[in-house]
RNA sequence: GGAGGGGUGGCAGAGUGGUUGAAUGCGGCGGUCUUGAAAACCGCUGUCCGACUUGUCGGACCGGGGGUUCGAAUCCCUCCCCCUCCGCCA
C-alpha cells in the first residue's frame, strides 16, 4: 500500500510512476475521495468535541445532584442545566451519527482503492511492457544445445522417477508423483539448499502451508490475485502461492525493538497456485504445476539498506545456481514485469538444455515499504524512537522443481543415467549416479 | 466436539455508566544525591489519524465488530483468541 501522504504530496510524481507499469490504477477517484475524506473528518472531530465538553460538564452536573453538601436550591439548578446540556447533547449525536457513516463508507471506499495500486516502480527500473523487456545483467555458462539430451519429461519417465499418469490419476492434470531417486533428490536439494542458506546467515523458519485471508491482503496477493490461490470452502484458509505470504506477516501488527533489523529468514514450504491465468501453457512436464516446493528468503531491513541487501539476495540465490554447476542469468525486470508489491525485481533462470529453455527459478524483488504498510509492520532505531516502515525482500532460493528439471537435464549422460551434483551428493546417501533403465 | 474460566499500557494488575488514555507496582529514560555505583527521592515514559502558526490543538483506540445511552473499558449481542477439564486423534 502506498502512502496516502505520499500521493498528496505529489500526486504527479506517483501519478507518472505508476504509469511506467502500463496498468490502469484508480488515482484521481483517490484523490478526491480523499479530500471529502480530511473535510468530513474535521467536521466529525470538531463536533466530537463539542460534544466531549458537553458531557464532562453533564457529568459533573450529574454529580453535584446527588452530592448531600450542596443546598438543595443549587441541586435543583444543576438538574434544569444537565436537562438543557443533554437535550443539546442528543441533537448533536443526532447530526453526528449520519456524518460518521459517511466517514466510515468513504474511508471503506479510499481503503478498498488504495488496495489495488501496485508498488511504485523504483527509478533504476528499464522502461518496458513485456518480456522482451527485461534486462540481462549477467551470465554464467553457455546456452548449449548438443541434440541427444532428452526433456525432463521423457528422461524423467525413462529413468522411472517422475510418474505423470499417476499424478493425474490422483489428481489431475498439473500434478506428478516423485519416486525412488527423483523423490530423494527433491528432498536432498530442500535440504542442501536450507542448509547453504543458514550457514549463510538466515534463520530457518516453518510456516503454516495455510493462513487466513487477512494474510493475503496484508501480503499484497490479495485482490490481485484471488483467481490464483487455493482456499478452503468452509473456513478461513487460503493455501499458500509462495512462503512470501508467512514471512510478511510473521511481523504483522507489530513494532520491531532496536537492534532487531535486518532479519534474513529462509523457509521450506510447498505452494499451491490454481494456474487459471496461465491455462494451456506448459502443459508437459512438472515446470508449471499446481503443487510445488519451494525454499524462500526473506528479509527485513532499515529502508536504506534495502538497494544492498537486493544485491546480496540475489547474489545468495546466483549462488546456489552456481553451486549446483547449472548455466544461468540474471535480468533486472522492466516496469511493466514487476510484480504487484514489488519496486524492483531480479530473476534467475537456469538453462534447461533437454527442453531448450530458461527457466525462471527464482525471484528476488524489493518491495520497498509497500508491504510492510500493508501488514503494519514496524521498527524502532532507538528506544523510543518514532516507529518506521521497513523494508521487505523477498525471492527464492530455489523453487524446487524447475531445479530439479535443471539437475536432471545438465546431468544426463549419453547413455541415459544422470550424474547427481557433488554438493547434493552428501545428501543422496552416497549415490552419485541414477542408473539408465 | 462438550463443560467452565479469561482477554485492560513493554510486563504485572485495579477499574460504582460521567474531569479515566486509564490507579498501583515492575521495567525503561532523564535528573538530584554520590569520588563512582547501588539505594533513596523527583520527573518523564503507548499507537494511529487530522488541522494549522511545526509546536501545539483536536479526535480515535481497554481482543474484533455491532447495539443501548446525552455519555461505554464498564451494560447487551456477536465473532475471534487464550487457559483448564472431558471426549477424539497423527
Amino acid at each position: 500500500m502506498l502512502a496516502l501522504q505520499s500521493i498528496r504530496d505529489d500526486p504527479d510524481a506517483v501519478r507518472q510512476a505508476l504509469a511506467r507499469r502500463h496498468t490502469d490504477v484508480p488515482l484521481d477517484e483517490i484523490i478526491a475521495l480523499d479530500g471529502r475524506w480530511r473535510s468530513t473528518l474535521q467536521q466529525v472531530e470538531s463536533q466530537r468535541s463539542e460534544r466531549n465538553a458537553l458531557s464532562k460538564e453533564i457529568g459533573g452536573l450529574a454529580r453535584m445532584t446527588t452530592d448531600e453538601r450542596v443546598a438543595r436550591r443549587e441541586q435543583k439548578h444543576a438538574a434544569h442545566r444537565r436537562d438543557d446540556l443533554v437535550a443539546r447533547s442528543a441533537f448533536l449525536g443526532e447530526k453526528l451519527e449520519s456524518l460518521e457513516s459517511q466517514l466510515k463508507e468513504m474511508e471503506a471506499r479510499l481503503r478498498d482503492l488504495l488496495l489495488q495500486v501496485p508498488n511504485l516502480p523504483d527509478p533504476d527500473v528499464p522502461d518496458g511492457e513485456g518480456e522482451e523487456d527485461n534486462v540481462v545483467v549477467r551470465q554464467a555458462g553457455e546456452e548449449y544445445r548438443d541434440g541427444w539430451r532428452l526433456a525432463h519429461w521423457e528422461l524423467g519417465e525413462r529413468l522411472g522417477i517422475i510418474d505423470f499418469e499417476r499424478g493425474a490419476k490422483l489428481s489431475g492434470s498439473r500434478f506428478f508423483v516423485l519416486k525412488g531417486a527423483g523423490a530423494r533428490l527433491q528432498r536432498a536439494l530442500i535440504q542442501w539448499m536450507l542448509d547453504f542458506h543458514t550457514e549463510r546467515g538466515y534463520q530457518e523458519v516453518y510456516p503454516p502451508a495455510m493462513v487466513k485471508e487477512e494474510c493475503m491482503w496484508k501480503g499484497g496477493w490479495l485482490p490481485k490475485f484471488a483467481e490464483n490461490m487455493y482456499h478452503d470452502a468452509e473456513e478461513d484458509y487460503w493455501w499458500l502461492p509462495t512462503a512470501e505470504v508467512a514471512l510478511t506477516n510473521l511481523h504483522s501488527d507489530e513494532i520491531l525493538e532496536p537492534d532487531t533489523l535486518p532479519l534474513h529468514y529462509v523457509a521450506y514450504t510447498p505452494c499451491f497456485r490454481r494456474e487459471k491465468v496461465s491455462a494451456g501453457r506448459d502443459v508437459r512436464g512438472i515446470k508449471r504445476v499446481h503443487q510445488f516446493d519451494k525454499v524462500e528468503l526473506y528479509k527485513f531491513v532499515p529502508p536504506e539498506r534495502s538497494a544492498e541487501e537486493l544485491d546480496k539476495l540475489v547474489a545468495d540465490a546466483e549462488a546456489v545456481c552456481r553451486a549446483l554447476g547449472l548455466p544461468h542469468r540474471v535480468s533486472r525486470l522492466c516496469a511493466g514485469e514487476l510484480g504487484f508489491n514489488a519496486a524492483m525485481s531480479y530473476d534467475i533462470e537456469v538453462w534447461a538444455p533437454g527442453c531448450e529453455e530458461w527457466l525462471e527459478v527464482s525471484s528476488c524483488s524489493s518491495c520497498t515499504d509497500f508491504q510492510a504498510r500493508r501488514a503494519a509492520i514496524r521498527f524502532r532505531r532507538q528506544k523510543g524512537g518514532r516507529p518506521e516502515h521497513p523494508h521487505t525482500l523477498n525471492g527464492s532460493g530455489l523453487a524446487l522443481p524447475r531445479t530439479v528439471i535443471a539437475v536432471l537435464e545438465n546431468y544426463q549422460q549419453p547413455d541415459g543415467s544422470v550424474a547427481v551434483p557433488e554438493v547434493i551428493r552428501p545428501y543422496m546417501g552416497g549415490v552419485d549416479v541414477f542408473p539408465s533403465q
